[in-house]
DNA sequence: TGAAAAAGTGTGACTTTGTCACAGAAAGAA
DNA sequence: TTCTTTCTGTGACAAAGTCACACTTTTTCA
């Protein structure tokens, strides 16, 4: 059990090689698995941070939230993916609230902060890697800025819609209008509109509350366009 | 004057004293000087990037921009700020496209992207370093995305002239509509329409290119609430 | 110096997106 | 079944961005 984990973080940690055998000693003790139901908050940002989560299989998606409950997605993490944000008391200067949520069944690692935060200030790899991590989700973040700034609302959608599909595997998935409209950061209604649009024009069937794709490349070339 | 830009990166360095000699004699020796008039453009997203800038007076503005020309202001650099992402070779995982443009006259240091790169690949004080500062910046994008997705535009207009009065350190100051609206992320009209909304309730007098703050606290409290 | 060009601003009409209020349909619970 | 909750549709309106064009002030330079 302990070297099946040992072997599983060794290939997912790019920094298991190059600490020392105590460090990563105290990185299996100290190690614990989550698991989240579909729709669970796993870390809201207002609260004390519980570690640094490395997904194992699931899905999850980092948002944040206006005073008024508005929504938006930042990104979405899955298998082998770690949230740098769940532990973000380790960073100094990071003064805004990511929440994070199971979109589907979740299993995580948690790494407790304290060790997280002792390993970067002791071993180069690890804070390099760190480095990496953030630099990546901070690529993420302006990606959807630009999204959001300068792509009109009927791209996103198509594209949310065609992204979706590849998440679920198939262009025939279960998502209410009020949870596409959470992750673009806009309001059910026109997201119901604009469906409705699609629907018109034959690019997808709607259905309460599942989507079907059903003319692929029309949403393709929407995005493209 | 080789003591003095030591004395100076000392201070402004805080993992000045953490490297070793030959560090901060190979940083001494390829850091170079350099000017820019306000409104030159420092550095653009595409270009292979110079190095790393540390802004020893003057302003500098961050911003990204649309196909169509359309920008917005991420976050601005003073006295002794760096900008690492104009050093952002150095970080995999990183790829949008920022631009630097120096808002008054501004003077720099740059340490070169090699020289950046192989001292956080070695140092643990450099490298964790780098990670406080991307985390702020990170935190600076956050601040604006929030500002936004969730703030109405009269407020986020009034926040900014607010914020550049404090700059000019003067509550008169000279700059363009169509320079604000680049700033804001919005279009020239809609500043010229919300300035003469401003004027008419008395919070400020408009000139061509100038403007100034005349109720201070309407705009604060316009802000706040 | 005077005419042309460039820069800055104002405005109305229109489009897109978000908000509000409400209605109705589908699914689930008792 | 009946009641409740969840999900969606729609019209009226508000906020912000776009487009076209006009007008003024400043700068350029012949």
């Amino acid at each position: 059990m302990k070297e099946h984990l040992e072997a599983y973080l060794g290939d997912v940690l790019p920094f298991w090689k190059k600490i020392e055998g105590r460090q990563r000693e105290l990185i299996l003790h100290t190690i614990r698995e989550n698991k989240f139901e579909a729709g669970q908050i796993m870390h809201a940002g207002a609260e004390e941070c519980a570690g640094m989560f490395l997904v194992v299989s699931g899905q999850v998606r980092a948002f944040i939230e206006s005073k008024e409950g508005k929504e938006i997605t930042l990104y979405r993490l899955q298998e082998r993916d770690l949230c740098i944000f769940s532990a973000s008391c380790v960073l100094r200067n990071i003064n805004f609230e990511v929440f994070l949520q199971a979109e589907k069944e979740t299993t995580c690692y948690l790494i407790p902060t304290k060790v997280f935060k002792e390993l970067s200030q002791e071993s180069l790899a690890v804070s390099n890697y760190a480095n990496d991590l953030l630099a990546s989700r901070f690529s993420d973040v302006m990606w959807m800025v630009e999204q959001v700034l300068f792509v009109s609302f009927d791209k996103r959608l198509a594209q949310f819609l065609l992204e979706q599909a590849v998440f679920e595997g198939s262009d025939e998935f279960q998502i209410t209008q009020e949870n596409i409209a959470r992750h673009l950061g806009s309001a059910r209604e026109v997201v119901s509109r604009m469906l409705n649009y699609f629907a018109q024009e034959g690019y997808v069937v709607v259905g309460r509350g599942k989507i079907s794709i059903v003319n692929r490349k029309a949403l393709e070339e929407l995005v493209d366009f």
